[in-house]
DNA sequence: TTTAACTGGACTACTTAACAGTCCAGTTGT
DNA sequence: ACAACTGGACTGTTAAGTAGTCCAGTTAAA
């Protein structure tokens, strides 16, 4: 997440075009963009939209295969490659689950808390009107999608970006949105917790409401129990997930203060 | 200053290693680490250093020494290029003085205002003893360093830093670094100015006083300060030196509320 | 002043990534 | 049955990077 200034005595890292293909195939699944039993494009279809030769889609797909994170359809000359999230018991995506990106948990989400709730303070003076209607319409499809975590993920990423973009200051909005984007994995397996989407469906009905008002603090307060519940059910997860951190760490209120 | 996530549609860009050595050698000069009439290292010693050929740092070179940015030792066969900021009146670095990265200055300031000061009001209760006899040694340095903008800039930078990397939060103290960083050019710039030195100094005096005390309200009141004027600070600098920007604009508060 | 250690310049031969193109065998949907 | 795809498997070509050598000039210490 952090972009370091690299100091000249640091190696240069080059990437071969594969290895950048190989790399932006996995955090789009693990980012949970693309699913589990999703279709890739056509070799050929790819190289295009990628601006590469198709030996080099070939080279990369065919690594992907190779790590058993794609799977090619058996024996056939049809389609190309499933999105595959378990081959052989290995998750894709975050291997830790107490940290992204080599951040801990905690302190992504008390950047959320510190950062989130002042860019959707800003955001419910600047949301427009239709903005509002396609945060209204965004439940509806989410009350539906109530049963397909995954489903329920994509409505819920679209209806968190609609807000952060509201914000005047595109700089906090960018970060806030790598933070979301970087949680989704972890919120794709939180989603599988039975009451998780109902839950996160009253908090996102409540921020509705909040912006309706065009009330600041309370947007920000709702954004911020959000937040809370969040990490309180990606720490359980990783309880019974991963036999780590059971409870809520003192780090939590050292950065919000008080 | 984003990690945006790549969606597969969008074109690969690969880069050749002489682009990215080129690049991060730039980048170095612009953010102030690398100062004219520094001496880049030897060839050979560059290709070690980043782990390529000596082939593949001569053409970045070249292509610096082609693009003005870098000097070559006339005629000579001894030590390489110079750094040279600003061949036939081309600056090198931020170009335009009122946006970092295609953010507004405004919407930086805003995020160190938000940010930074919660960070160091969180570094404020875990600094070391030794980390505060390092900050008052910076104090005597930077107070010998008053006449030179440069030298104070790297005094300048090494005290923020210790203070940003005091906090428990990596996450957050990673990116006031780099909200730091990108602001160096301007910093640059800005210290230019009469009285700029000695007033940054004079905050600094006052941030150690309220670190000392561990008082973390203290501190985010003196940093909070200290962002303010050198906000007010870049502001004159622009309004004279591109003619842009006369007034302290509105979007200033709507980010921070009320 | 001599000398040994560096410097950049220039060149070679070699490896590899990526490109562009072709042809083929098998699927798919109409 | 058919046309339009799919991936598989080749080919030859280009460009980037590597590794090595040799040279002429500079530098600083012996």
């Amino acid at each position: 997440m952090p972009v370091p200034l690299s100091p000249l005595h640091e190696a240069i890292h080059k990437q071969t075009a594969k290895e950048m293909i190989r790399d932006k195939i996995v955090s789009l699944i693990a980012s949970g963009i693309l699913q589990v039993g999703d279709e890739l494009p056509s070799e050929r279809e790819l190289a295009s939209m990628l601006m590469v030769s198709r030996e080099t889609v070939r080279g990369a797909v065919q690594r992907l295969a190779g790590e058993g994170i794609v799977q090619v359809s058996q024996g056939a000359r049809t389609r190309i490659a499933n999105v595959n999230v378990d081959v052989g018991g290995q998750r894709i995506g975050v291997t830790n689950p107490t940290s992204i990106n080599g951040y801990s948990l905690d302190a992504v989400h008390a950047a959320r808390l510190l950062v989130e709730t002042a860019v959707v303070a800003d955001a419910a003076k600047h949301l427009s009107a239709e903005d509002i209607k396609r945060l209204e319409e965004s439940i509806l499809v989410q009350e539906q999608a109530c049963n397909d975590p995954v489903r329920f993920l994509i409505c819920d990423r679209e209806f968190h970006l609609t807000i952060y973009y509201a914000s005047q200051n595109r700089l906090l909005a960018d970060f806030v949105v790598d933070l979301y984007t970087y949680m989704l994995d972890h919120r794709r397996i939180a989603m599988g917790k039975p009451g998780a989407i109902e839950k996160s469906l009253e908090d996102h009905r409540f921020i509705v409401r909040a912006l309706k008002m065009r009330n600041p603090e309370a947007v920000a307060a709702a954004f911020s129990e959000h937040i809370l519940r969040i990490h309180d059910t990606s720490l359980e997860v990783d309880a019974d997930g991963a036999g780590l951190k059971p409870a809520r760490p003192a780090l939590w209120t050292s950065v919000l203060g008080q």
